[in-house]
DNA sequence: GATGAATGAGTATTCATTCAT
DNA sequence: CATGAATGAATACTCATTCAT
């Protein structure tokens, strides 16, 4: 009778799209952004193709949201290292996060694996992705620092490009043994300070 | 002027066929697959687009030739291990190939990352991708193993994601400290020997 | 408060209709009738796309009620001819005020030659338009009979065909010398009659 | 057998490119530019719809094309003014000829009147058609100074009206009397001679 | 009355592929 | 062998219109 309110509109909305994002972006990790059509989303997620363009301006847009949502949510999940009384702990719980984190989002770095390498698609975040990357080993490089390792800057390179090298087999092999190859790698981190 | 002989005519097929491959290889690594058409290839050619389908019955087929061929080319570039007296510095040595074949092919790595991880590709290559990693992975355990290390696998695997992640990184970041890093693990790895 | 009485609501339904029709044939008349879409006449107006709905029954009837407005306004601005003593300065009298109008009310008739041409409106109002055009014609025709002047309907045709090219002609030049022409046109044929 | 040649395909083209132009201004004209899609011209062409883009663009250059066309062929049928012993005589068969090119045209102009006055579509061509128009009257002008008439210009811009009114009321009026305007017009231009 | 989310038929455009010559 | 005109199925996108609230 009355019409819905700003707030029941808005509630809708946000449903609709991150509903659309969650659809579209498991799509583009199954079968790739080009060969996903806005139809096949649209079908998946049960709604009407025009519906997309009423959240999104392009595919293309759609693709944008989805990675800036991605973003997001890894920021989210690694949350501001907490200035411990024990950096190596610390250390510890990032890189458990990071495990955690490719386990139960395992479609989303799928997707993002797939997607940043397409060469239009890499032309237009490569800078943010270099941005992002700097910032992980700067933060990686303080915790070194904090334990008093000898090269910090080059062993939180090492941990950077070990824990990306991990992420691109994982993928590859579904039957990687991701636990193992996280105690490991904890393992001898905490090893190494018993030296 | 007698008539080509059935050589000649096969010699140059060949050079047309490995034209076309050349070509669209270029093209797919700098926009992509499903960006570059036929008809864009058989112009960068300088042939007709009827002419490539007399070599390639699909532009998938096409596809699928350049990817054999780039394996084949990554064989040649990386050489059997030399079974030598001293296993550690036969790994020093399998680590230095790597990484000088990530400096003097840095386009082609880049071409191979990209393609490898586009869906359709990802999908067709997955399982050879996985084999190959599977060898690897099995010749560095047996280098670990006969250094009387404990772990060989995990430790094989963790060499292995390292090294392929320093490659993406290498991709993402063109100021990577690629011989420092390098120089860094190759000490560690001689540092740990002497312990 | 008292409830709205019938007539308040009335006059105001009244006014919102015709806001609509204002703001609609303003984007009409300034990006034409196809590429003017209905959310950009709700917004423009500042309603909902579905208000407008309650006063047309589609895109197209909205159009003609615009039209219609708009003929009612060309009725008001051709005041009816003056049975005067004097045919000719009759005649004189008209086409003065035709090229007043043309002055005063450039925009309006810029639309209409706009509007007017275009298939979809043609189609519907080419009869009345012809009634239109005959009317003015048998109307010139008798002021011209009245002059006693030879072929009074070829004549009047030639006038009529004038002055609507002219109009054609101002539209198309905004620098077009309107009142150099008025005046020559006056002027020959005050001129015919003192032959 | 052996491949077409050069001139073949280019006979070809030439063939195809002319009967899409010739269909599409057909349907432009009938019904609209904006209210005819490009499946419906390649339907009415007897051809694919694919093939049209192998041509134009864009549906709005296969637009332009039309109109450049038509400018070109209204070009060829009003030959340069032939420096004539007798200048009356000379603007009569231009006269002539604009009536002619009205009748064997019809479809043409009808297409021309409608769509030159869509804005969108104004908004481009209101140069060129205003240079063209300038030339027209500077054209008339000169032949009028050359049968020492006072007012060339001002007579030239009244012919001008005049021809173009003519051609608007013969595109809303499906009977009218061409013939007797034109014979009418040419009529007292001869008589004024005599006068 | 009033809102704007949702629909779906329709549109321009692309492009791998075929085929007559 | 080689050409490029022609095809047609598929795709992204638009927009008038509906309808639950």
């Amino acid at each position: 009778m009355s019409p819905r309110t700003e707030n029941q509109f808005e509630a809708m909305r946000m449903k609709s799209r991150e509903n659309i994002i969650s659809v579209a972006m498991n799509l583009f990790a199954a079968n790739g952004y080009h060969t996903s059509s806005i139809a096949q989303i649209a079908k998946s997620a049960n709604i009407s193709k025009g519906l997309i363009y009423n959240y999104f301006a392009s595919k293309e847009e759609l693709l944008d949201a989805i990675i800036k949502t991605g973003f997001a949510e890894i920021d989210q999940m690694l949350p501001p290292v907490i200035e411990s009384e024990n950096p190596r702990a610390t250390m510890v719980s990032e890189i458990e996060t990071v495990f955690q984190n490719y386990q139960s989002n395992f479609e989303f770095w799928k997707f993002y694996f797939q997607i940043i390498m397409q060469p239009k698609i890499f032309e237009i975040y490569a800078q943010p992705l270099k941005t992002f990357l700097s910032e992980q080993i700067v933060k990686l490089s303080d915790l070194f620092k904090s334990i008093c390792v000898s090269h910090p800057e080059l062993k939180a390179r090492t941990l950077a490009a070990l824990l990306d090298g991990i992420g691109f087999h994982m993928i590859i092999d579904e039957d990687y043994p991701l636990d193992d190859v996280k105690n490991f790698i904890i393992h001898n981190l905490i090893q190494e300070e018993q030296k």
